[in-house]
RNA sequence: GGGCGCUUAGCUCAGUUGGUUAGAGCGUCUGGUUUACACCCAGAAGGCCGAAGGUUCGACUCCUUCAGCGCCCACCA
């Protein structure tokens, strides 16, 4: 016998062993079945699953069972990335609390270090994600920097490079003094600061500026050609005075760059610290001087600043520049964007550096002849790749398009070693010694002078260069795995909408390079979870759930339906404990519902799946299956098509409302079928399986005659026949009607009272319900008739098309209930005008499908009878 | 500056291609130990679906404008 309350702590644990022991999560790729397949997002392995990775895992998990039930072979890989800066940046930081730098370590050491804390997090995750109960093929778990991937990675790299994809190039970058290294376009955020703003005189003209220390070197000035401030000087060569005395500035005129209404209309140009300075320095040739270097310090250029810190250089050279008479103004609140390492929220400083570059607008074979962005764009556009909701697309294609050349090489240590090595011979030796080598193996010696003398790289790949390679790496690629064969394309790439960028349009542009196909075939993005308040979840707010925290109180299964019902892909949602207990509560529900119909079958000594005989039974029995085969088409369809909310929402109801409220008490009689219980149960178990699988997986093992485990059960099929529980629904509107009555009426919850039903046609129904109407309506004494006299002093109501009548005149609050049927009447009133006006409109009946009109006239009817009744009744009292 | 989204009951949110007298959970109120469940049961109150126009026989749903809020991208010398 089940226990008076679902305890999930009792039984998670176990049930999960159970499932890993038994193979049930391993896929086969030899199988017959159709593949579907699921990459898990590989949480990086520093530290510890937070709400995002529970909805993750919630999301696929129900999106695999939901699919291995439907009889496809069902592969869900799970993985850790090694996360290089992220990861990089913790130990950095656990270091320096002994006290220790990175290179005090050195390398080798240091790496060591980062590899013991990984070992350490992917523990912790991987518990996580067990505890959460992902059904995912540990068999095929991958961590972005083993061997195979890395061999993966190699691969890649040495082909774009002999594609001429990447390239090595001087060029400017985003550069994090702290991290000491750069930085993709989308590594960068943004940040509002107030600063203040300067403006500088330079020679004629003012300039203004919020980095005055940038400016040492600054000799060109731009302005628009129609600008008639500047006009003068366009083409012009003068001698100013600037900082370290007089330097030689040259005035150019570029429509594009000068903005006329922006500062003073008036720029110099800093071609080394700025994206747009170095793209004008490049255009008209200009000299590109750097002024600050990687570690963030001033250089030479600088004067008496040089070696110090940008900020300390800015104060004191205002400073200077106020002597010098330089400063025109300063504005004291000016507020822009600064932009800051996504990693560490230090201050990016733009730099001319060299570097590795992936080329996006190269043409290439492998891309069918198109650049890395027009094949990524045309993926989507052509409906390849699907990605849910579609309101992304829009933004993917503009992502795209903007795309600049992706900087591949970092200045860090834990990642990706970049495949490429130098001659480190006599520098004087051939110019080709100067070319970088770039191979899958190590090379023996330089191929031109034959020096043995070659160093590797010192650089690492982007974390997402690997990762993007997760969907087909993780398969074997470049070998011809027949995992591979079988899996890929995956079906479903489901992740967060914050990481398309990072990483969804990394794995479209990676994919169909490598492999010439696409990654994947649809991507479900899901939103964020955030607090009660609709803010981020944050260390410093303080305001996280610990998903662990709710499992432990509330159970795996709770937690996962907290997060996936009442929420649409792409949409934030907000979490918070009640919510979760409210689910908690549904497990419980479920619990009992089901401990009450094996309590029946332990009485009627059930020890195996009763027979169901489809042509005996019941009109209740009829009205549960029928809504029973709803709910199977809508749950498959709504799971099939990624609606998973709406799965739940319904199981959600159909469990509580038409399985618990009603079936179950209308069975509490002499009507009651075993059969038709013990299958409608089976079936809800089944049902809700992909969502809360821990529940249901434990009531399966109590379910007498039930098979093997619940995670291995096939997806129901309708039950054949054609069921009709109208009489039902009468009885349930006529029961309705009555405790609406009582309650109106002031009745005792426990008083039993006489009760006269009018059938009219409906006398079928009532006849073959009388048990239960008594019952769940507390009568003494029933009177049935087809239809009779009003009677005075009673509570009257229709419904279903039958008279409801509650004829003891001491119960019945007169006045109360003439307020009560004067208001119905004029709503009734209202109602009719309205339905008949509709139907007295020529262009409704004309445009308005059959059905619809047929709808509105049985609308009317059934109001008209209903308000007629009222007024009778009205008039008795 | 460009783009996207949201605005529905006190709160959190559903509402499939336009056809409901607009739904759920929580909360509130009234009552309840009835063959599982107080993590429960029965009942009730509560909404001009952000505002104004338009399209349509018909709009929460489609279009336009506006307001408030939020997100993403670009970037301001």
């Amino acid at each position: 016998m089940l226990d008076k309350a679902y305890d999930a702590k009792k039984y998670e644990d176990a049930i999960y062993k159970k499932w890993e022991k038994s193979g049930a999560f391993k896929a086969d790729s030899q199988s017959k079945k159709k593949p579907f397949c699921i990459s898990m997002p590989p949480p990086n392995a520093t530290g510890t699953l937070h709400l995002g990775h529970a909805i993750m895992l919630a999301l696929e998990d129900i999106l695999i069972r939901h699919r291995r039930m439907k009889g496809y072979e069902a592969l869900w890989v799970p993985g850790t990335d090694h996360a290089a800066i992220a990861t990089q940046n913790k130990v950095e930081k656990l270091l320096a609390e002994e006290g220790v730098t990175r290179e005090q370590l050195g390398r080798e050491s240091f790496l060591n270090r980062v590899k013991e804390y990984v070992a350490d997090s992917q523990d912790i995750i991987r518990n996580q994600i067990r505890k959460m109960g992902s059904s995912c093929d540990w068999e095929r778990e991958r961590y972005t920097l083993d061997d195979d991937l890395n061999r993966a990675v190699i691969e890649v790299f040495v082909r774009m490079y002999e594609d001429g994809l990447i390239y090595r190039g001087h060029r400017i970058v985003n550069w994090c003094t702290r991290c000491g290294s750069t930085l993709a376009d989308d590594e960068v955020e943004y940040v509002e600061v107030q600063t203040p703003f300067y403006y500088i005189k330079y020679g004629p003209v003012v300039i203004g500026t919020a980095r005055p220390e940038t400016k040492f070197a600054d000799k060109v000035v731009v302005v628009h050609p129609e600008d008639k401030r500047y006009k003068k000087y366009v083409g012009q060569e003068m001698d100013i005075d600037w900082i370290d005395g007089k330097i030689k500035a040259k005035f150019i005129a570029d429509k594009d760059a000068a903005d006329m209404e922006m500062g003073t209309g008036a720029m110099t140009i800093t071609p080394a610290h700025s994206f747009v300075d170095f793209d004008l320095a490049k255009k008209y040739k200009l000299e590109i001087e750097p002024i600050i270097d990687e570690r963030g310090k001033m250089l030479p250029i600088a004067g008496e600043f040089a070696g110090m810190d940008v900020a300390e250089c800015r104060t004191l050279l205002v400073k200077k520049m106020q002597k010098l008479g330089l400063i025109d103004r300063i504005d004291e609140n000016y507020t822009h964007n600064l932009s800051v390492c996504y990693r560490c929220n230090t201050a990016v400083e733009p730099l001319v550096s060299e570097q590795w570059f992936i080329d996006v607008n190269k043409k290439c074979k492998a891309l069918k002849g198109k650049s890395i962005k027009q094949r990524s764009i045309e993926v989507v556009k052509k409906g390849d790749i699907q990605i849910i909701p579609d309101k992304f697309n829009k933004t993917y294609f503009h992502w795209m398009e903007d795309l600049r050349d992706w900087c591949i090489s970092r200045q860090i240590w834990w990642g990706h070693r970049i495949p490429v090595w130098y001659c480190a011979c006599d520098k004087n030796c051939k110019p080709e010694c100067r070319q970088p080598i770039v191979s899958r193996e190590t090379p023996k010696a330089c191929s031109h002078c034959k020096s043995k003398n070659l160093k590797q790289d010192e650089d690492t790949l982007d974390t997402w260069f690997s990762s993007a390679l997760w969907t087909f790496s993780t398969l074997g690629w470049p070998k011809k795995t027949a995992d591979l064969k079988k899996f890929h394309p995956t079906s479903v790439m489901e992740t967060g909408y914050d990481i398309l960028f990072f990483w969804v349009a990394r794995m479209i542009i990676m994919t169909t390079y490598a492999l010439g196909d696409i990654p994947f075939e649809k991507v479900y993005l899901h939103g964020l979870i955030r607090d009660r308040e609709g803010r981020k979840m944050s260390k410093s707010l303080n305001n996280g759930i610990d998903p662990l925290e709710m499992i432990d109180q509330f159970g795996a299964d709770a937690l996962r339906m907290s997060m996936v019902i009442g929420n649409t892909p792409g949409n934030d949602m907000r979490l918070y404990e009640e919510k979760i207990k409210g689910y908690r509560n549904f497990t419980n529900k479920l619990w009992n519902a089901s401990r009450f119909v094996l309590g029946i079958f332990e009485e009627k000594n059930i020890k195996s799946a009763p027979p169901l005989d489809l042509k005996k039974l019941s009109d209740s029995d009829q009205w549960i299956l029928e809504k029973l085969n709803r709910t199977i088409t809508s749950v498959d369809d709504a799971l099939t098509n990624f609606r998973i909310s709406e799965a739940g929402q319904v199981l959600y109801d159909f469990l509580w409302s038409d399985f618990c409220d009603w079936c179950l008490e209308l069975s509490k009689g002499e009507k009651q079928n075993p059969a038709v219980l013990y299958h409608v149960l089976k079936t809800i178990l089944i049902l809700l399986h992909p969502i809360v699988p821990f529940v249901t997986e434990q009531i399966w093992s109590e379910l007498p005659g039930s098979q093997g485990m619940l995670i291995n059960e096939a997806f129901p099929a309708l039950f054949k026949g054609k069921f009709d529980g109208s009489a039902t629904d009468t009885a349930i509107e006529v029961i309705s009607a009555l405790r609406r009555m009582r309650a109106e009426n002031k009745i005792e919850p426990g008083e039993k009272i006489p009760v006269v039903l009018y059938g009219h046609q409906k006398m079928a129904a009532l006849e073959s319900h009388q048990e239960e109407i008594i019952k769940l309506a507390r009568i003494s004494k029933l009177t049935l008739k087809e239809e009779g006299p009003k009677l005075p002093g009673a509570a009257t109501d229709v419904a279903s098309g039958v008279d409801v009548l509650i004829p003891l005149g001491g119960l019945v609050d007169t006045k109360k209930e003439k307020e009560r049927l004067t208001k119905e009447i004029a709503n009734l009133n209202k109602y009719i005008a309205s339905v008949s006006g509709k139907l007295a409109n020529k262009h409704f009946l004309q445009n308005a499908p059959k059905a619809v009109v047929e709808g509105e006239k049985k609308k009317l009817s059934d109001a008209t009878v209903r308000m007629n009744k009222m007024k009778e009744q009205l008039a008795h009292l």
